[in-house]
This record gives C-alpha cells, sequence and structure tokens, in this order.
DNA sequence: TTGATCTGGACAAACGATTGCCCTATGTTA
DNA sequence: TAACATAGGGCAATCGTTTGTCCAGATCAA
C-alpha cells in the first residue's frame, strides 16, 4: 500500500500541502529547518512517491507515451521502441506498447482507448495513406508523430527514410552487376513504404532505359510466407527475371526459400535485394543486400519530437528524413559478405 | 482536447452525474426515455470516454500492466510480451513495456516509477534469484508474477517452464546420440534458468554415470558473442567435447560460429544444441536442436494469473510450470531438419 | 384528504496531489 | 507604541469521475 500525503501529514502533524512543497522542493517554501527535516527523513523513509493518478489528474499529464506498430516479434519495430523508450526513458516517460497486427480496426481501438487522457502522445509506426485514426488525432490535437511509414498529406509530424531512394540505389545496384530483368516484391499500395520503393524501383529502371515489365512486380506483403509465394510465381516464368529487389527483408528471405527450393544459387542465378537491414539479413547465406533503415535512431528522434510537441503544446509538422544506405552482402556480388557499417545521416 | 462531464452536462442540462450513470449503464438509474436518448445521442455525437486519469484516481485502478524484461529485442521477450498483451486487451488493460537490459538499477527505477501508482501490477521477466526488487513488490502488496526466471523463495506467483528437466532431456538427447564428452554453455549462476539448467545437465550426465569435467562448463551469458567465446575456450581444447548444451539459443549460435571458423562440421564433429527455440534456431543451417519454450502461452497464463491477483485483491503464489519439449533439429542428428511442432503440456 | 410510494434526477463527498492565497505570531522600524 | 515586515505554515479550490444519499413533485391507496 503506498503511502499518501495525508498520512505522512498526520504523522509529522503538519498540512499534506506543506509536505507536497517539501517533496517538490518548492523554490517558494519559507520553512523551519527542523520541520523540513522531519519531512524529509519521513520521506525518505517511507520511500514516498507521490500517486502517479492523482498528480496526473491535475497536472494534466500522465508522463507516459503509446507506441503503436504492427508487431513488436519484427525486430525492425523493436528496434524502433527501444529507440522510443531510451529517448522517452530521460525525461521521466513511461512507454505503452500497442499492436496492431496490420489491423486498421486494432489500431483504432488502441488510440481510442489510449486517447482518453491516458497518455500523452503517441508514436504511431503502422500507418496507413489515407488512414482515419491519423486524422482523428490530428483533429483531436493529441500531440502525436508518424514513424516509417507516412499518412497522405505531410502534415504530421513524421520520421523515417527516403523509401524511394532507397530502393532506387538498390535496385541501381542490382543493375549496376549487369541485371537487365529485374523484378520486384511489391508491398501494399496502401502504405507508403510500399508506393515509395515501388517508385523508387521504377525511376532505376526508367534511368536505366529499361521498360518495366507489369509481370516482374508481384505483390508479396511484408511477411516471409507471402515473399516465397510471391517468388515461386515470378521464378516459375519462362523467361524468369535474374534478380528481384524485394520491399523488405522478410519478403526477401521468403524468396531465399523459394529459391532453394527451386535448386537456384544465389547469387550466381539468382540475385536479391531486401530492405531493413533486420538482424536476419546478415544471417541469411549469403547475407542480403539490402537498404539499412535505423529503426533505433528513429525512435529517438520520435520520442524527440513527440516531447517538443507535448512540451510546446502546439502541433509543428516537422519532418525528419534519413538518407537511406545500401549494405551490400552475398546475395548479389558474390563474396562481397563483409560488412560495410553504413552510417546513417540525417536531413531535417 | 476531449470532451468532460461537465461540458456535456451543460448541454443536455442535466447533472453530471446523470450523465456518468446513462455511460456507465447504471443498473439501478431511474430516468425518463426522453432524457436518456438526449444524453446518449450525444454521447454518441461527441465520443465521449471518461477521462482514464480521473476515473483511475476516483476508481483505484489504472487499467495497466507492466512488463518488465531484459530487451525486447530478444524474440523470446517479443514474443512473451504479445502473449501479455492478447491477454491483458480482452480485459481492457493497456501494457506498458520496460526493458532493463538485465541492470539490476534500471530494474529497480522502473519499478519504482512504475508502482507510484502507475500501473494495477507487473510482469517481471528480468529477476534474479534473491532479487530485491521482488522483495520490495511482495512488501508493498503490488500484484505481480514472474515469468521464465523465478526469485529465490517460491512465494511469487510463476508462470515457466521446467528448466531443470529440459537441460536434461536435451543433455540426454546428446548421450543418447553416443556423445560422451559434453559440454555446456552455462548462464550465471545469479539467474534461476541459469542455475537450473546447469543442475539438469548435471543430473542427466549423473544418470549417465558420467563424472562431470568442470572444464567442459563455461559461462557463457546469454548473447551470442559471449557463446561464441565460450565455445572457442572449449573448441581449443586438446581434448575437446563433441558436444555442447547451451543455456540458450543465442549462446549456441554463437557457437555455430566459432566452428564454422575453426572448420568444424556440425553435427559429424560437433553436435549443438540451445535452448528457447527462438526463431533463428529453426534458420540455422543446420537447424538447431533446442528445447521449446512457449513464451507466447507464458505471457497470457502470466496476464491471467496477474489479472486474477488484482481482481480477487490478493496474492496466491500459483505456480504455472509447462513442460518443455525437445526439438530436434540436424544440429545433433543430421538429416533431421523436420519440425515436430511441439505440443506444450501445462501443469498447475 | 392524508400519508405512502414512486419518478426523475440533483447534491456533494470522495479519490490524492498541487498551488495561489491567507493567516497568526513574532521581531523591526519609526 | 503603532505600523509593518517576515517567518512558518494552514486553507481551500481544483483536476474529472463515481456513487451513496436526498429531495421535490406526482401518483396512488385508503
Amino acid at each position: 500500500m503506498p503511502v499518501t500525503l495525508k498520512q505522512l501529514a498526520d504523522r509529522v502533524g503538519v498540512h499534506p500541502s506543506t509536505i507536497s512543497r517539501v517533496a517538490n522542493h518548492d523554490p517558494g517554501l519559507r520553512i523551519s529547518p527542523a520541520t523540513r527535516t522531519r519531512i524529509e527523513s519521513l520521506l525518505r523513509e517511507t520511500e514516498y512517491r507521490p500517486n502517479g493518478v492523482a498528480r496526473g489528474l491535475k497536472l494534466r499529464q500522465t508522463l507516459a507515451l503509446a507506441v503503436v506498430i504492427p508487431d513488436v516479434t519484427n525486430p525492425l519495430f523493436a528496434a524502433l521502441f527501444r529507440g522510443v523508450e531510451d529517448g522517452a526513458l530521460t525525461r521521466g516517460y513511461n512507454v505503452v506498447l500497442c499492436n496492431t497486427d496490420g489491423s486498421p480496426d486494432r489500431q483504432r481501438s488502441h488510440l481510442s482507448s489510449l486517447t482518453a487522457g491516458r497518455v500523452d502522445g503517441v508514436i504511431v509506426a503502422s500507418t496507413f495513406l489515407r488512414d482515419p485514426s491519423v486524422r482523428w488525432l490530428r483533429q483531436r490535437r493529441i500531440p502525436h508523430v508518424l514513424v516509417n511509414r507516412f499518412s497522405d498529406d505531410g502534415l504530421d509530424p513524421f520520421v523515417g527514410s527516403d523509401d524511394e531512394m532507397g530502393a532506387r540505389v538498390a535496385t541501381q545496384h542490382l543493375h549496376s552487376l549487369g541485371h537487365r530483368r529485374i523484378a520486384h516484391l511489391a508491398g501494399q499500395a496502401t502504405v507508403s513504404t510500399g508506393v515509395l520503393r515501388r517508385r523508387g524501383y521504377l525511376a532505376a529502371l526508367a534511368e536505366a532505359g529499361i521498360k518495366p515489365d507489369p509481370d516482374l512486380i508481384v505483390e508479396s506483403g511484408y511477411v516471409e510466407d507471402g515473399g516465397a509465394r510471391a517468388a515461386e510465381r515470378l521464378l516459375a516464368m519462362r523467361d524468369r527475371p535474374t534478380a528481384i529487389f524485394a520491399v523488405n527483408d522478410m519478403a526477401a528471405a521468403g524468396a531465399y526459400g523459394a529459391a532453394r527450393r527451386l535448386g537456384l544459387r544465389i547469387p550466381e542465378d539468382l540475385a536479391l535485394a531486401g530492405y531493413n537491414n533486420i538482424p536476419l539479413a546478415s544471417r541469411l547465406i549469403p547475407g542480403l543486400t539490402t537498404v539499412h533503415v535505423p529503426a533505433h535512431e528513429f525512435g529517438i528522434v520520435a520520442a524527440r519530437l513527440l516531447l517538443e510537441q507535448i512540451e510546446s503544446d502546439r502541433l509543428v509538422p516537422r519532418r525528419v528524413v534519413f538518407t537511406p544506405e545500401l549494405v551490400v552482402r552475398g546475395s548479389t556480388l558474390a563474396g562481397a559478405d563483409v560488412e560495410t557499417a553504413p552510417a546513417a545521416m540525417m536531413r531535417e
């Protein structure tokens, strides 16, 4: 049973408000040294901590944030969360974690329960393009930051990387190795990363003067199984691609399985590039060439932006966009399984 | 800006308490149908949600739990968290996630901030043997459940699996394959899993009539790097072991690297068994034989135990112990890379 | 007609902490 | 000695909900 101010006040024989002022180091408080030490030692002895709920009611702040992600068992989001926690902890904030499994319904229900005054702000990494729940956050003026994916217009604070550029660089890399039939395991058209990475892929082809073949673009989703099935379709074509750029590493990992089942060697028969640089990427054999996404930094920056918003009490739609870095491994370049530590650069 | 009861009351022309009773479906409320519908439509129109903080103050409950784990980027704990969330969400609880990185200090600071009335209960998966913070939870009568690791005495509610049995089964498996020099990458002596898995390893050796060789037991910690270094020490011995039982999969993964660098084949030159059955285990080549730990179920059960405790308002030290299942893969048995879905059994 | 009962809500006291303002007893100064 | 300042805290409102109790008018039975 935590102790309350009133109980302490009874024990010292002073008014609760006096204890509160001592505990909060109120600079305007005038008090005799004797009383002060009596109170202070009692505070230490009982390990008094003001009740967070009562404090929150009075001060209109909960000292809690929420992070809404698709799934924390995905290492990208786990790292993101750690970043947020690291950024928030130094300011005394706790972090509530909500997994949506990609369901807009679960996202909405999470947000509506959270924002009944239960947290001071929300970091959302599971948003869709034209997402009603994001609009809802805006309308209610609830401090929020979008991460990794953004919503329709550029009206929300955002932290992410330049997905179009990353996809372009990865595709250029494949092209520079001599590949001409480059396929794409595509993400959904309802998610910014899906749209932008496809756009970057197409841009690279255009630069290279390659006419995109619609058959070489297959929607795979973001999980291994989808990647495997999509890759199987691609590799069963008569004129099959010699390289695949996948919308993320999990889909690429699925393509590894498909290639192995077909007896194709990587990278000799099929070159593969992914996106995100999750730990799995360096563990696949051969290592997966991929685009590094600094998830932990995303989290730190998102927390900073959110806290700024909360403290300044206004929504400044700042956007922090990291420049992606290609990490080349054995899946595109035989013998390239040497790590080049990517130094993510930031531009605001 | 969320709307308050008072504001609504002004708009309908009734007392706030009446709105509250309508919103909460107070069965004892007598009200005219006309007023009721007026209120109900206003509630819907404004999407009124009672302020969680004020409600929490009055009702003495926050509808929030906390999960304290070493590190969510470890898939074991990520799955555990998902289990807790699944178990808690159905009852309207949010879940705060706290990572300790194995530091008792961070754990203590997390717990003390959380339990200033910020959550209704805590699930701890990062406890040590004889852990002061657990004793502190007990003293303050804060509802809590320990998961995976337990603390000293059996006084706390606990969800986990029989680590001694799991280790024994894994070691027996290695012995049954003809191995006689079986090493152990051991966990810390300050953590129950470390102690129990070592004990199970020793028990299996004793059953087999093998005198344990102290040189074959090396503390590796729970991360890949530690496993690699410990395995290197073992494999550099003149009379090196032919099999290793590692305290967890990450340590075992480190041993893979060490073996590869020494040109040893798995399982022909070195058989390996791990613990936890994280996704990585099935992805290593060859697949890692390991002991399955149903982390997601741990989470679900832990949430259930915690909510029971919160609702019944007393601490019943129930212990739920799962029976571990050995998952045999290629790292011990050539050609065994076929999954046998482990059906975890439970005993209370 | 007179209680008694019922209807439809209103009142107010919590929950625990924060904070602007007020009060009373001592010195201090003119 | 009267006016004043200062020291040392106390008072009470407030944050937004919940809930036990109360109350005025209407209806009903005798």
